[in-house]
DNA sequence: CTGAAAGCGCTAACAG
DNA sequence: CTGTTAGCGCTTTCAG
């Protein structure tokens, strides 16, 4: 068996409470006993219990971390971030993966609330407002990361997808584009329309008109993107350009591209979104609208760790803002 | 506050027992009452605490998950299928990004036990076999995914290593290359040095004698590998074909040698490892070793898993084939 | 400074 | 069938 308090309160010769007190460093020991508890400890090598202590209306120093897909690299190094961030305070994390299903939502928040972890992180996707809410009114420390619910009170990290939609449509008006097309995924929440917002505010600027056919829907997959985009060159006037909402749809439609026979850039320029590894490697290298993602995740686990230490912390709303990364995908149109 | 089972107890007037009954679906309870207390659960929104079960012995239903860096994509993956299949059997996966430190992996272990999770799954790149032995010895279950500790009887599943690299090395043998590069990480595993021996066994094979210099050990990262590829290019007799410890190494390769004015695979035909995202999205798309990545995780949690459930049950160690996919980066040799 | 004792929410005999 | 009760390992008053 593994050793309990009592093994450490025996073999030392004191009461488990003192044992208790050198554990936590409170109240007032003698530097002997406590020096002869602490010996102790290391000879059985004794663990405290965190269920036990957790039983006792401590922290379990465990927080939950809801994302669509941890496969998908822009989540993946959000993870890291989190993790590692949760990791340097003392905390673990319970990787729960969504599929952005509501149903699969709620239950992880379910389970995460029965194993009374401290606090949850909701990324991108969370499609449940109502389960959020509930957090919320159950005093469940929350925050949100790459996405925010602007009815709720709620510490969120975010970054201005307006400002990243304008920044990319600006950067191809500049170069000279003026049929530029938007590659979306879902388009039924805040960060995609917003994104839209800034597509449409750049092109009205250059006194560009919104053409519809641009503005391309899909299943946030690659292959969708590949198909929409070979769909677009084929179209009568193609445009010469195109901003997709993430770098993996980017690439997609890249290679949509290529297979339909254009050249990257000369032919059509691409830009992308997130910055993930997959916009470095990509051969050319990605032109993107870079989110700071490390900055992301670390401050949004700091938000919600100083929730959780003091629940009457003031709730913040941090807006990062995204950077154009100019590479090779970009150029002014050959045409 | 959260409701107790004994809110339950007394709004349904009955005793704490009974309701702790209907909950686990122990002894014989009337159906009335049955109904009854469900009906209270369900009004006061109860939801029994794992804590304060887990105190009594019960499962916290809780694994770890130790890999080296979630936000490298193979091990994304890996992490995504362990969490699903976790998920459907009922267990929660806490995180740990160890980046092959064995201090902060034995600090990942310790946490881990004094949470009193129910099994730990390691994955490649774990460096401390003495905590993992400790582990063992203390019948924490635990199971090994993509490595192998030979001398530890433990659960693992992983893929044969030297089927793989022989594999890569008979493909491109068979397309008449003789000059063969291999660019590994840092060699002081199994994994590597078992692909290693493929790559070996196959040039010895087809009557190639194997050349120190084509031997090439970096660091795991995507610049050292383009470097060292670029390094290679400007050797007096640089290699026609170059096999990567992974997809990451091998497409930095193929940015090196592009750099150097190489034409892929005309001039140089690339081979990388573990089919992850990046071999689909390169371009052109890469020939690969596949890991049947979701099967491996799939099954290593299923293993670990059952042997939660009963600790008797016989070990064994899964050894699934790799797969060659001949995408576009290899060819016959054009010199 | 140190210890006795109550209690956290739940499970598992054991009685009835 | 249902209830009483003794813990699980730890924290926290409250006495001494």
């Amino acid at each position: 068996m593994k050793p309990t308090i009592y093994d450490v309160a025996e073999k030392a010769g004191v009461s488990i409470a003192t044992v208790s007190k050198v554990i936590n460093n409170t109240g007032k020991i003698s530097d002997k006993t406590k020096r002869k508890v602490l010996k102790v400890m290391e000879e059985i090598k004794y663990q405290p219990s965190v269920v036990a202590s957790a039983l006792t209306g401590k922290k379990t120093n465990t927080i939950g971390f809801l994302i669509p897909d941890i496969a998908n690299p822009f989540h993946a190094e959000m993870a890291r971030s989190v993790e590692d961030r949760g990791h340097e305070l003392g905390f673990s994390v319970v990787m729960c993966n969504t599929d952005s299903n509501p149903e699969k939502e709620a239950q992880y928040l379910e389970w995460l609330q029965r194993k009374s972890v401290d606090g949850i992180i909701l990324g991108s996707g969370t499609q449940n407002d109502a389960s959020l809410k509930e957090l919320i009114e159950q005093k469940i420390p929350a925050a949100l990361i790459a996405t925010d619910i602007p009815s709720l009170s709620v510490n969120a990290v975010l970054i201005d997808d307006f400002l990243g939609g304008y920044q990319a449509i600006t950067h191809l008006i500049s170069l000279g584009h003026k049929n530029i097309a938007f590659i979306a995924g879902s388009l039924n929440n805040v960060m995609e329309r917003e994104r839209l917002r800034g597509y449409k505010q750049a092109l009205e600027e250059a006194g560009i008109e919104f053409n519809r056919h641009n503005l391309l829907v899909n299943n946030f997959s690659f292959d969708d993107a590949k198909r929409s985009m070979k769909m677009l060159t084929e179209s009568g006037e193609r445009p010469t350009a195109v901003f997709a909402f993430n770098d993996l749809l980017a690439i997609g439609a890249i290679h949509g591209a290529k297979e339909a026979g254009l050249k990257i850039p000369d032919d059509l320029s691409v830009v992308g979104f997130d910055n993930t590894i997959l916009a470095a490697i990509n051969d050319p290298p990605l032109t993107t609208i870079a989110q700071p993602i490390q900055d992301m995740g670390r401050k949004v686990t700091d938000l919600l760790i100083e929730q959780i230490k003091d629940d009457h912390t003031v709730k913040q709303r941090v807006v990062l803002l995204p950077e154009l990364i100019v590479r090779q995908t970009t150029s002014p149109p050959k045409i």
